[in-house]
DNA sequence: CTAAGGACCTGTCGGC
DNA sequence: TGCCGACAGGTCCTTA
């Protein structure tokens, strides 16, 4: 999936289209996703007005007046806006067709995704036990040596863990390791106060960077103006098992932690 | 409680 | 060219 960075932009690329417009009709052709999409979600939106669009971690909370659609773009999931009378394609599962003319479209061909709806007042579920926001003040060093306190997991893990930090998937979690100097593999309870504090300044960092970027592009995704992102410039790790570390010149090693391809520079990271 | 592995689903790529 | 297995941005759920 687009990880956070994709999710961010495709916030920010479907907001002002969205926000404050009309829901006229809400056309599911595939309601099997991750979990079904609620039967009545039609019933539920029509002729309701969009209050908000917000971010959870890699959740899309789309706000109205009586609760909120949660969407989830998996792993190959993306949100576009497209003229309301445009033909679907195969994997096109779901339209809310706006009373401007066009229609946010969800596609996802693995269909790992989902469509809820969270009624005012109540927390999804999915929701309920999601950890803090890396980009904000909340996930500091302490936080982060908390979570990470008599844990034998690796420390990459621990930090794709969306109960200890939500938005650290597999890319950026490749990326901040590297950019930390620690080896992926390592326990992270064993792993000082001060390498975890700087983790959580570039794991940060490594997130602000690629959404000031528009996110990664990887195969199809593209943020809801159908701009692809540019931070796959800036890999420094995923996807160059093989070549050189831009650091040190030592050639990147990949080996798998928790089925998860995992590249690291076998100097710089320990 | 933690940790490990399977499950969900389709598309693409490399090797033979 | 065709077939087959491995792998791909996620994360919940079951099992030990």
């Amino acid at each position: 999936m687009p990880e956070l960075p994709e999710v961010e932009t495709t916030r920010r690329g479907i907001a002002p289209h969205v926000q404050d417009h009309n829901i006229e009709a809400v056309r599911v052709r595939q309601p099997r996703l991750r979990w079904p999409v609620p039967p009545d979600l039609a019933d539920l939106l029509v002729d309701r007005r969009v209050q908000s669009v917000a971010r959870r971690g890699k959740y899309l909370l789309i706000g109205f007046e009586h609760g909120t659609v949660l969407v989830h773009l998996g792993m190959s999931g993306s949100l576009r806006l497209v003229p309301e009378a445009l033909p679907p394609a195969r994997h096109d599962h779901l339209d809310l067709v706006l009373d401007s003319g066009l229609a946010l479209r969800l596609t996802d061909p693995r269909r790992f995704g989902a469509v809820l709806w969270q009624p005012l007042g109540a927390v999804h579920e999915l929701l309920a036990s999601l950890g803090p926001e890396p980009l904000s003040d909340t996930f500091d060093a302490a936080c982060l040596q908390r979570a990470c306190k008599g844990r034998r997991s690796s420390i990459k893990q621990v930090i794709m863990d969306s109960k200890v930090v939500v938005g650290v998937g597999n890319i950026y979690a490749n990326e901040a390791l590297f950019a930390a100097g620690i080896h992926p593999k390592r326990a992270a309870g064993r792993i000082s106060p001060q390498r975890l504090a700087r983790l959580v300044d570039e794991i940060k960092g490594v997130l602000a960077r690629a959404i000031e970027q528009g996110g990664t592009t990887l195969r199809d995704f593209v943020g809801g103006d159908g701009k692809p992102g540019y931070f796959s410039q800036e890999l420094a790790v995923y996807g160059r098992a093989g070549d050189a570390c831009v650091r040190c010149r030592e050639t990147l090693r990949e080996i798998r932690l928790g089925q998860r391809s995992t590249v690291f520079c076998p100097k710089c990271q320990t």
